[in-house]
DNA sequence: TATTTTTAATATGTATTACATAACAGCTAA
DNA sequence: TTAGCTGTTATGTAATACATATTAAAAATA
């Protein structure tokens, strides 16, 4: 075929970026036809006008954010993406600098405060059972692993409840990634203003308004710790004077 | 080098993946050593045991996720990935469900009540006069297109104040994606309980906790249009019951 | 000497070919 | 019918060759 390439491929840095907005408005026609299979990478190619090469990994880029699998023999299939699927690399290459760690822990104090509506929407007595379940092993906890093992699992439950399962993907990619700025020293309890079973009280009796200041108090250690740990200072380390 | 492959890659599906965890696990100690040049392509795959195409293909997908990027001649540099960086194309790619539409759109609701605290303790009284002057552009706005622009305008002020980079990512992306969904009728404003002169009052002289009744009795259209649009529905289309 | 131009070297970008491999379909034999 | 064999197919991997952009060194000019 010879095509030979003059850099004409506009805008985009390279042909396989080029190729991969090429292939995702195919996608978009297919799913409009409600069709979720692609052509061969051989016939692909051949409509793009490009090497095997180039579609292929323009096709790995697309699989590796989640928007399609491929199957040896079968070939490629479109799928629907998890939003926050293809974070759990990102986090975990420990590239993100200090400003976006801060970014995550802000915006999991956020949704914790925000969920509160929809906790109360979908809520039944069976999860007032079950929180109340975990806080009863809280009691009992001997060690402080045991205890922050149980903090986690009740956080977790809230999440659930809220029947958002993005929202549960999110979490617990920041959980694993927040589990060293927990401000779990022995006392870590005494210190709390509102205890979980506080929480679940007003869960039962109140309302999201309610909740959302009982879970602002509640978190009010997660607050001061990140003001300590995770300081909004500029690059020479100095915090930004406001005007 | 004619490196037979006996399928011993275990766990992961393809050895384009496999690549791509040892060159996130090579990032990871290359970052602790402060140095965030990569070794060029063919001694990476001399290093790894592979094909350059292999390493080609997992350095695209990096690339694709953003914790990476390369020039020619140059090389293979690492960057601070922005988080929500890799969110775009899965969000333009129209192949999120109803009912991951519907995550991000309760998201954003949460996000917009439960950031309240970090736009308190970053604002200024230039920040007030910013928001006042977008009010008073809404008062003399002639066409429904100009109302919506500035309503967004007035949000999305709102997002910046938080000084969060990652949020501001984020609700741009949602911006986008949810101006079809927005209630925009000719009296959208009318309905609203709580108005944006109301929110600028309680930020003035209100408390997080204030905002936060505040921004939710002015998002009650859009909670109410959640339902109705994107009611969380099972795939029969009946809706779940609780137990 | 200082500055511009040319040239050469280099690492990524693309194309082509060849073959390995897993999955599937169809066939055969028990 | 069912188990097992066999060939086909599309993806997965390797190897090679060359194009291209970028940098740096070398050469030419002022």
């Amino acid at each position: 075929m010879k095509t030979i390439h003059t850099t004409d491929y506009r805008k985009d840095r390279s042909l396989v970026e080029q190729t991969q907005k090429d292939l995702l408005t195919y996608i978009a026609n297919q799913k409009s036809n409600d069709n979720s299979h692609m052509p061969k990478e051989n016939e692909m190619a051949e409509i793009l006008g490009v090497s095997r090469v180039v579609v292929r990994e323009a096709l790995s880029r697309l699989r590796a954010i989640g928007v399609l699998e491929t199957k040896r023999k079968k070939g490629t299939v479109l799928v629907s993406p998890r939003i926050f699927g293809s974070l759990k690399p990102i986090i975990e290459s420990g590239l993100l600098e200090r400003d976006s760690l801060r970014d995550l822990y802000e915006l999991r104090l956020m949704l914790e405060i925000g969920m509160a509506d929809f906790i109360f929407r979908q809520k039944t007595e069976k999860d007032i059972e079950a929180l109340q379940e975990i806080i009863e092993k809280e009691e009992t906890a001997k060690t402080t692993e045991e205890s922050i093992a149980l903090d986690i699992q009740f956080h977790s439950y809230l999440y659930s409840m809220t029947k958002n399962a993005s929202l549960s993907d999110f979490h617990f990619l920041l959980e694993k990634l927040f589990a060293m700025y927990a401000p779990r020293t022995k006392d870590y309890k005494v210190k709390q203003v509102i205890s979980h079973a506080g929480l679940v009280e007003v869960l039962r009796f109140g309302s999201p308004d309610s909740f959302r200041i009982a879970m602002r108090l509640h978190l009010n250690t997660q607050f001061e710790n990140m003001e300590k740990i995770l300081d909004r200072t500029d690059t020479n380390g100095k915090a930004k004077a406001n005007t």
